[in-house]
DNA sequence: TGTTAGCACTCGCGCATCGTGAGTGCTAAA
DNA sequence: TTTAGCACTCACGATGCGCGAGTGCTAACA
């Protein structure tokens, strides 16, 4: 399992060549291109023992080598070198990231496009959602004769609303009541802090306007879900059929149909367990569809009160070191705009 | 102009196989499929004619006939039968239709869904919206010290709402105040119905609360602007890789990208000039990204008071009956379901 | 013992060739 | 006016072939 510092060396050229050309790497190039002193027929030998080793593979007999599966998660974890964005690209994402926009959802859809444009991949993303949010402020307000419009703000700074059809007319008086009894209820905690007895004695305040007691409350559970489906954004899903894998229409297709579904997204970005930075790497994915591609995402975590994540899916010959530079610099950034925006200037 | 009752079939008979088959028609195959009793050579001294009139066009000088783009047009204006759906087909509709969603955006999203998958094609739409819409309800409450919810809704029933962050904290009675006089100036009008004095006026009524008044304008302007971006949806742009002329990747890659661009969905739906149903056929189209495409736009219009617009978006060779029918079917239910979402049960 | 030159071998790819068959237009007869 | 007959066209798929990049093996060399 341990490689000699040679055979490294040509596997990292293989690999990085084959991420630039996808085109199988012959002995001969490998000579060439890289710096290396040695016979194309040294190379051979060694090539043969790293594909007999699992790393490499052969597209048929008289074509060069290509990275196995196994040779891109060994060049990922002791290989990769990291990418350096050179200034203009720099620039250009930090240029792109001024954004004007100051709502969360336009923010999360705006970086993934930038994301996208930027590493020619397809991007996922999911918005950010708070950590244990509690209730900071809550109000019911009577709209017309007939409506209320319920508002919420969440500790993490969120502001959830949503308006409720009463059925039947009340009183601005019971509408301002039971808002009364919620904010006492509410403030400081969330939904799921309150007990049976605790909604009991909430519907009975509620009395004057029974009607509108079930959709504040489901509207509660709603916004404090944990599984509650967040919102999923993609972009850039037609950068796939840039890349050569994917001149296939059938796999094009199937790829396309795949990002396209909402769930899918979601659950891709979910079993990245807390880890700053996951590259997933053919099997390593949970879904069929994905057993080809490359899947690259980042968590991020902002000021312990937010958590999103973003990520990168394209074929498995994709351009890691690019992509997790760039992620870091966009996540970053998005540490600082969301921080700007939600907890003071 | 004026074609004879049999050149009529003709033509009828070539574009209805074209939109199934995909394949250039020859003049036995006309014979044998459809129940014409002339001989082949007979049919192709009438086709020859079609095609000197500017129906029809030769691939090259072997193959059969195809429609040209004149052809579509005079197919769709005269030719073209009513597509029965199937008693499957309506009922499936029908079923899918079956919405339990209670919110607009959901609403139409969902509809594209089911209109994509029912035609095979790509569709887009463009959310409701209201038509000459007045304030039926204005509301600034107070969230917590500094920031502070601005609703309103329309004479549409439809809610709009919006957080505004007050930069410095205000008293919750220089919030209602403000508030009150927002009710006195903009009940039953618009905000373009308000003069510069009314403006004014407004303005100084909010001295206690100063900082709210132009974001409070700016979201009232933004509600109420007619050429806004309202939101549009689109679904199953992956539909367009299902047909022939679009294996070229490059096509695919073209149109994909087309479509992915909000902007170029509202300007496709915009300018469907009140007509029911308009269908557009390549040049037709203002943009060069759908001069082989065919586009069906049908706009709805509940109750007078929400209008909106749902499109499908394919090659010229679409199954234009189809579609039509689907979506008068479909903007038929849409109406049901809006009217009973917005305007009680 | 590791490295390299030499060489025969493999095999995908692009290119040219060619037969096939569907379809046409024209002409002359019904 | 319609139709049978016929020569002609041309895209398409199959076949075959040469090229060249690349390989693995062997034997010689440092």
């Amino acid at each position: 399992m341990d490689l000699g510092d040679r055979k490294k060396q040509i596997l990292r050229a293989i690999i990085d060549d084959y991420i630039q050309t996808a085109e199988p790497i012959g002995s001969r190039t490998i000579v060439e291109k890289h710096g290396i002193n040695l016979s194309p027929a040294t190379i051979r030998n060694e090539m043969a023992d790293l594909e007999e080793m699992g790393y490499l593979e052969k597209p048929h007999t008289s074509a060069g080598r290509i990275p196995s599966e196994l040779g891109y998660r060994f060049y990922v974890k002791s290989l990769m070198r990291e990418w350096q964005l050179s200034l203009e690209e720099t620039n250009s994402l930090n240029q792109a990231m001024q954004l004007r926009i100051n709502e969360l959802d336009g923010l999360i859809a705006e970086v993934s496009n930038i994301v996208s444009r930027f590493t020619d991949y397809t991007v996922v993303a999911t918005a950010p959602r708070a950590v244990n949010p509690t209730v900071k402020s809550i109000k019911l307000l009577p709209l017309t004769q007939r409506s209320v419009l319920l508002a919420v703000m969440t500790s993490a700074g969120v502001v959830k609303n949503a308006g409720i059809e009463a059925g039947t007319a009340y009183s601005d008086e019971a509408v301002y009541n039971f808002s009364k009894s919620l904010q006492a209820a509410l403030l400081g905690k969330s939904p799921y802090d309150l007990t049976e007895d605790d909604f009991a004695a909430l519907k009975n305040h509620a009395a004057d306007c029974i009607m509108l007691y079930s959709p504040v409350v489901a509207y509660l559970f709603e916004w404090f879900d944990e599984d509650a489906k967040t919102n999923v954004y993609s972009d850039g899903v037609v950068n796939i059929l840039n890349h050569p894998e994917y001149r296939n229409i059938d796999k094009a297709k199937q790829f396309i149909s795949f990002i396209g579904n909402r769930d899918n997204i979601h659950s891709i970005m979910s079993d990245g367990d807390g880890e700053h930075i996951k590259i997933k790497i053919g099997d390593e994915n949970k879904f069929e569809e994905l057993k080809d591609c490359g899947v690259v995402i980042s968590n991020y975590d902002i000021g312990g009160n937010l958590r999103g994540s973003i990520g990168v899916v394209g074929p498995m010959r994709m351009n890691y070191s690019k992509i997790v530079s760039s992620l870091e610099l966009i996540t970053e950034r998005l540490d600082l705009i969301i921080n700007k925006m939600f907890f003071n200037e």
